[in-house]
DNA sequence: GGCGTATTCAACCGCCAGGTTGACAACACC
DNA sequence: GGTGTTGTCAACCTGGCGGTTGAATACGCC
C-alpha cells in the first residue's frame, strides 16, 4: 500500500469515508460536523480524515482552533484515468472478438481457439 | 464491507489485483498463468481471483479443468458513476463559490460569510 | 491565568486480509 | 488404473485497520 492510487481506491472502499466525500462535495466541515451523523467517537473521524488526506482526497486548512477539511477533485482524475484505460482495453477486445467469432461462424474454420497478438 | 461498491474499490485497492485486471484487459488467462509472474504461490492468488470475483469485476468459465478468467467491464460504470458525481458536484460548489466572491470583492460586504442553500 | 472547545496523539483490542503449507478434487493423458 | 496438471479448500500466522478510552495540545474567550 505504497503508491496513491492504492491509497486512493483504499480509501474510499469505506462506507463512512465516501460518504465524507458526499458531504464534503457539499461544503467544507470541520471534523465535529462530520462526526455527528456517525454512531463513533470524534477520535475515530479523525483518523478516517488522515486516511483521506493521506490518499490526497482532502485537504486541511487551519483557521483559529477549527480546522475545516476540504475536498480535493483533482485525485479523482487520477482513478479515472486508471478506470477508462482498462475498460477501453477491454471493450476494444471485445468488439475484436466479435469480429473473429464472426469471421469463424462465416465461413466456418473450428480449429481456430486461440487468437493471435 | 456489505455493498458491491465498496468490494469494487476494496478490490482494486491492492497492487497485484490492480495489475490482474490490467492484464486482463488485454486477453483472458487461467489461474497459473495470472501467478506466473509474481512472488506468491497459486492459492495466493486464487484468492485474489475470489476478491475479483465476489466484487463482480470478472467471471470464471468452465472449460475442462481450465478456468479461465474473463474481465466484466460493466462494473466499471458502477465507480466511474459514484465518482463523477462528487467531482461534478465538487465543482460545481467552486464556480458558486468563485462567484461569491467575486460579488464580495466588488461591492464589499464583509458579513457575507455563510452561504446559504 | 484559567476554562471550554476542537483536535490529535498514544496505547490497546478484535477482526479481517493476505500470505503460507498441506491435502484434496477434477480432469487429460498414457 | 496410475500419473501429472490445474485449481480449490482448510488451517494457521501475521500485520494492519477500524474502533475504543484517556491524556495532551492548541486556541479563543473571560
Amino acid at each position: 500500500m505504497d503508491d496513491q492510487l492504492s491509497r486512493v481506491f483504499s480509501a474510499l472502499a469505506d462506507p463512512i469515508r465516501r460518504d465524507m466525500v458526499a458531504r464534503l462535495a457539499v461544503g467544507d466541515a470541520t471534523v465535529n460536523e462530520l462526526a455527528e451523523p456517525y454512531a463513533v467517537t470524534v477520535q475515530a473521524v479523525s483518523k478516517h480524515l488522515k486516511v483521506l488526506q493521506d490518499a490526497g482526497l482532502v485537504t486541511r486548512t487551519r483557521e483559529a482552533q477549527r480546522r475545516p477539511v476540504h475536498l480535493e477533485a483533482e485525485v479523482f482524475d487520477l482513478m479515472t484515468s486508471w478506470i477508462e484505460r482498462y475498460r477501453r482495453q477491454a471493450e476494444e477486445r471485445y468488439q475484436r472478438l466479435d469480429a473473429v467469432l464472426a469471421a469463424m461462424t462465416e465461413q466456418e474454420t473450428p480449429e481456430a481457439e486461440g487468437e493471435a497478438s
